[in-house]
DNA sequence: GAAAGAGGTGAAAATTATTTCACATGTTCA
DNA sequence: TGAACATGTGAAATAATTTTCACCTCTTTC
């Protein structure tokens, strides 16, 4: 069942409503705006506000225009909100942290290394896209996974206490950010990396030498 | 002579000022016009229009928008007017072919499979970024590059007498696509798997069982 | 420890925009 | 020949919007 909008029969103008209209698609062809109704008097050479108000106003009733009360510009092309370009919800621009504000492991977000668009299907199951983080992997620990060191890691934010045996996560290590598998064993938390050449490492999980930061979801290289 | 844009640097954004210039980008997307101070407000919850000003006038100083004094909605995305027909500058939404429809290279976004959200920092020194596009890796092939099988490839489109001895390229050779480093050596071209399972294979250039899509410039990968 | 910057409140002032009013002059159409 | 509509002027009232002030708290930087 597709929700047609009723065809809503444009009713013919006159030539200088035809004008007005014109000058108005002009308009917003330009500035990427709407007019005032004094920039269109301007465009017209009307000097009277009312005029170009019910120039406006049949516009409406004639179906080329909608108009929002008493806001300033608060014009807009009849249908333009069946605009199949628009974008409701841009993808998340996530914050990427950079290892050197590690310490304090509540400060991640506090200083930015720039921001990354991230298309949501590369945050599958997540409720806060916001809250993500990226971050680059500081060694080469996962080569095994195909996670190399600087690669972008797109982490959601959890608890060590939230985390599955098993999952890829995050953590802070001393000044250093790893991707580790993750388990809970023994009252411990391993960090097992998937590179012979790397060694399993465990902490008490109060540690805080080992900061867990979250889960990685996805990974982003360029070559 | 390539019509280079000023370099303008973009300063760096605190995380209070990327929120603001994310709802205007996002407002304008939406709604086809500019916010006022107070929707930007609402939209973050200030209640101060100074407030609202100030981060304003720090996205102005730091080259992401211009503004025009004691205009209603007077904010413009930088460097609209330059380019009329830019929209907006929201990341491109590649396309992602599927190896269903690889007989046929000239028809390679007939069939897609989707589109995924890239950020422009994935696609270095890339002009059309729109012209881009993502295939999944077929085979495990490049596993010691860290390129799995299933991962996501970013792809600039090229021929193989672009690419260079070396780089990294997507090729259809019969119905899958495979990420190989790319060599032209006496006449023919090699495709240089990175796992020691895999063997090189050779194609002469117009061998149709062999199609360079271009070059790999990135990857992508859920975990 | 002073200075500078980010981010904020709240209120008043200045500007810009929209709306409404009274009053015109035509045209069109039943 | 009215009634209804299209197009205007000009001024005043109202509402929306931006700007400016004074002042506040943090945090970073030198």
């Amino acid at each position: 069942m597709q929700k047609r909008p009723a065809p809503r029969e444009k009713k013919r103008l006159t030539p200088r409503q035809n004008d007005t209209f014109e000058f108005i698609r002009g308009y917003m062809r330009k500035h990427r705006k709407p007019p005032t109704l004094r920039e269109i008097g301007e465009g017209l050479g009307i000097r009277s506000g009312n005029a170009v108000s019910k120039l406006v106003e049949a516009l409406v009733r004639k179906g080329y225009l909608e108009r929002e009360p008493n806001a300033a510009r608060g014009l807009r092309l009849a249908g333009a909100e069946e605009d199949p370009f628009r974008l409701d919800d841009a993808p998340p621009n996530l914050l990427i942290i950079s290892r050197t504000n590690s310490r304090e492991p509540e400060r991640l977000r506090e200083r930015p290394g720039g921001y990354l668009t991230v298309d949501p299907r590369l945050l599958p199951g997540v409720r806060h896209p916001d809250r993500c983080l990226i971050a680059r992997a500081g060694d080469d620990g996962m080569n095994g996974d195909g996670i190399h060191k600087g690669d972008l890691l797109v982490i959601e934010e959890a608890s060590w206490k939230d985390l599955r045996n098993g999952e890829v996560a995050a953590c802070l290590v001393g000044e250093m950010l790893y991707a580790r598998r993750i388990f809970f064993l023994n009252d411990r938390l391993h960090l097992r990396p998937a590179d012979r050449h790397y060694t399993e490492e465990t902490f008490a999980p109060e540690d805080p030498g080992c900061y867990v930061v979250g889960r990685v979801l996805s990974i982003m290289r360029r070559l």
